[in-house]
DNA sequence: GCATGTGAAAATCTTCACAGCA
DNA sequence: TGCTGTGAAGATTTTCACATGC
């Protein structure tokens, strides 16, 4: 498969396929193009998404259910192992085959060995969530709270605010 | 309030805030700094937030309810007053209020005037919903599905893959 | 011949530093 | 004095063009 047909799929440019991998490395074969089986070892290794990543999710709402159902994030080693609500009614109860735990508990994250923490609780208590998250051990954390937060430099925040996503298109539309 | 703390807010250098708010215009005074409500006022209109906006969603499964329910949208003027489905067991269903329709009716969104599309379907069947609500007249599209969707120029997209961004987190993890 | 990988050019974005105004 | 708005400098990204290898 050449440059130019993994970038029709994306909607970019061939060069633009062919640089971003030339800082990482040549995965290509001149005149032939990419195998893309090995590509995708590649780059998943690249991305270290060839280990299996644990995660837990905080805040069993809508989105947080929404998050915990999809099938998406298995397909790239990640499994939610962990949830956690603050709501009485909801803790104990089970969402995804998953116990759904006191947001007290969340210090046994470090026992248990989870890096990942997913977001997705009202934006007023995000900060405090992500400060607990960290204390927890969690080295990465994915926002969903439509908020920035604070964190020490050696962990890393990836927000995710859908409500700004939508609020970008009006722009782009001349004819309201 | 000055571009200072404005930044602080957000995370981001006063200077980039205020280089931002140039290409603009003049919006805050010198010495003193910008009026936070005639500033967000100000900004709405640019985005063309100062006027409602009718959207329908399309797929009302976990992410699709998730969606529907999420109270942010709301706050940026936009209303989301249709809701498609294919299951038949989900039509005629209601949620957050809507009655659940036949995806066969989506034609019926020009005549309601409704011109904004948000598609939380399989990525199988997302290209085929984009063409079906372009069809009907939408001119703006947020695509939660996890691919790349081809429409004319006169339609904007804008697509969320939420795994991608959690699959971004690992690479900035050294020590996993 | 055909497609990669990459220096170099062009375009864009970020940062800086300061003139000018309240 | 304090903060904005902006030209210019610096850094980065994107695009191009082509030498190199299959």
């Amino acid at each position: 498969m050449s440059s130019r047909d993994i970038a029709g799929h994306l909607g970019v440019n061939p060069w633009q396929i062919r640089k971003d991998f030339s800082y990482f490395g040549s995965f290509g074969t001149p005149g032939v193009g990419y195998n893309i089986k090995k590509l995708i070892k590649q780059i998943n290794k690249i991305l270290r998404l060839d280990v299996g990543h644990k995660a837990a999710l905080v805040g069993v709402g809508n989105l947080g259910s929404a998050v915990m159902a999809y099938p998406e994030f298995k397909t790239y080693g990640f499994d939610i192992v962990a949830a956690f609500d603050s709501d009485p009614k909801k803790i104990g109860r089970k969402a995804n085959n998953i116990t759904i735990e006191d947001i007290s508990k969340i210090q046994s994250l470090k026992k248990r060995n989870i890096s990942f923490g997913i977001i997705a609780v009202p934006h007023n208590a995000a900060q405090q969530i992500a400060n607990a998250l960290i204390k927890a051990g969690v080295k990465g954390i994915l926002n969903f709270s439509p908020c920035y937060i604070t964190v020490p430099k050696k962990v890393k925040v990836i927000s995710i605010d859908i409500a700004m996503d939508l609020v970008r298109l009006p722009y782009y539309m001349p004819a309201g």
